[in-house]
DNA sequence: TATAATTAGTGTGTAATAGACACTAAATAG
DNA sequence: CTATTTAGTGTCTATTACACACTAATTATA
């Protein structure tokens, strides 16, 4: 940070207002959404945005993030990454404001997730199915959070925050079809994932007719690394800073 | 950003400081280099920093940087990059600091580039070679700075960004090397960077003996772009937030 | 008991790529 | 003419991605 001028006192400076603004992706019904408040007055009345809140003085960020992310949900020890800063003057009418913009991913449950179907002002949204417009500059954050965690998704085991302790091998490859937003080849999708020696299996489940599926669960002493497998070699994350 | 608890008015809060620290880096006597401060008074008095100062309350974060950048070195129009927002309460002992820190490409001219050679205040540092310890949690940073560098070569053309206009291809690859602090195969990088198709040949230049060396430049209508070719498949950034 | 349904894999061929390393070609100074 | 320097090209091997066909196991139910 920081001066080298030779006299200033910090606090002599007007002062911005800092947030964090938490973008919520969770799999609901097989489908990724992400966690939206309405707003209940001015400015944006009405309008669906990413929850946030202002840091606290003496509040680490993450921590801050935290905060407004177990306010909303109702969930801690959850993955959690900086996204990126938006600080443009002007996207808040109010005041000028920094929002230090964060990704959760939280695996769905609607015993611990709070928020219910009918809420009128809390709600999950499908990524696909959007409201029209977000507000303040809600819709950029919401964008680069979705590619971020598509380009992360290629090398990392991210997915695995998204789903239940126990899943199935077509589950997981399920949920990465949906955050890619493509189809994936069954065979070497298996063969993938078994040589990165990331599972562990576990029971089987029956249900209906067909061969019973085999449940596994990601190895335990990797389960809150960011253990990296890269999953596939091409593709690039488009944007930066 | 924001609340969706009914009343409040943000200026009620007290506020965060918010500043922009930007890593400048540069390619000097064929040695990544970094742009450090000596701090002239408390606190960390005596200590080198990474330039950086307070964002003024109508200025965007990337204007600040940009401000920041040619205070210190009388350059624009570079390549600047948000690296993280780092902000844990008590980095600076003075108030509660939100530093959002950038990288920064020049391309080192010492006519441009005001910094003296023999200047004890504003000085470059080659990055194996930095000062024993530095201000505020200023080597994180750095070290942030340094591992994004060199993931993002990978796939960019972030190495142009600290060359001359004109350059032979075998010092881009030793561009390439500094950064990622190994040696790359000659024929493999001259096929590669061909293939690439970024190029564009210019004139010669004959010093000593032996055959000319071509000189080439990157291909005016992608040298503003972060064109992507992927320099190679491997590797993944260590670092995520 | 036969069969349809479902999950769970394996086998294999092609094309592309990385990486190592040897080799040729061109131009210059002395 | 020779040593020196840049500028490439050739080629072999091992790995990988990707597509797609195929087999195996287990169950409900007709």
């Amino acid at each position: 940070m920081a001066d080298d001028a030779s006299t200033y006192d910090p606090s002599k400076y007007e002062r911005p207002s800092v947030t964090v603004d938490v973008v919520i992706f969770t799999l609901y019904n097989r489908e990724l959404h992400v966690l939206l408040v309405k707003r209940g007055h001015w400015p944006y009345e009405g309008y669906w945005a990413i929850p946030g809140g202002f840091v606290n003085m003496d509040e680490a960020l993450e921590q801050a993030a935290r905060r407004e992310l177990e306010e909303e949900t109702g969930v801690r020890d959850v993955y959690l990454e900086q996204l990126f800063t938006f600080g443009d003057p002007g996207r808040d009418p109010r005041t000028r404001v920094i929002s230090v913009a964060y990704i959760a991913l939280v695996r769905f449950d609607a015993q611990k997730l709070r928020v219910s179907d009918e809420s009128t002002d809390v709600r999950w949204f499908p990524v696909r199915e959007l409201p029209p417009a977000l507000a303040f500059d809600h819709e950029k954050i919401l964008e680069f959070a979705i590619s971020r965690l598509r380009s992360k998704l290629e090398y990392t085991t991210l997915a695995f925050q998204l789903l239940p302790e126990y899943f199935s091998i077509l589950e997981l490859k399920h949920t990465y079809e949906q955050i890619l937003g493509e189809k994936l080849d069954k065979g070497n999708f298996y063969r993938k994932i078994k040589e990165a020696d990331v599972l562990e299996e576990t029971t089987f489940m029956r249900e209906g007719r067909g061969r019973p599926t085999r449940l596994w669960r990601f190895k335990p002493n990797r389960s809150d690394k960011q253990f990296v497998f890269r999953w596939r070699e091409d593709r690039v994350e488009s944007k930066s800073g």
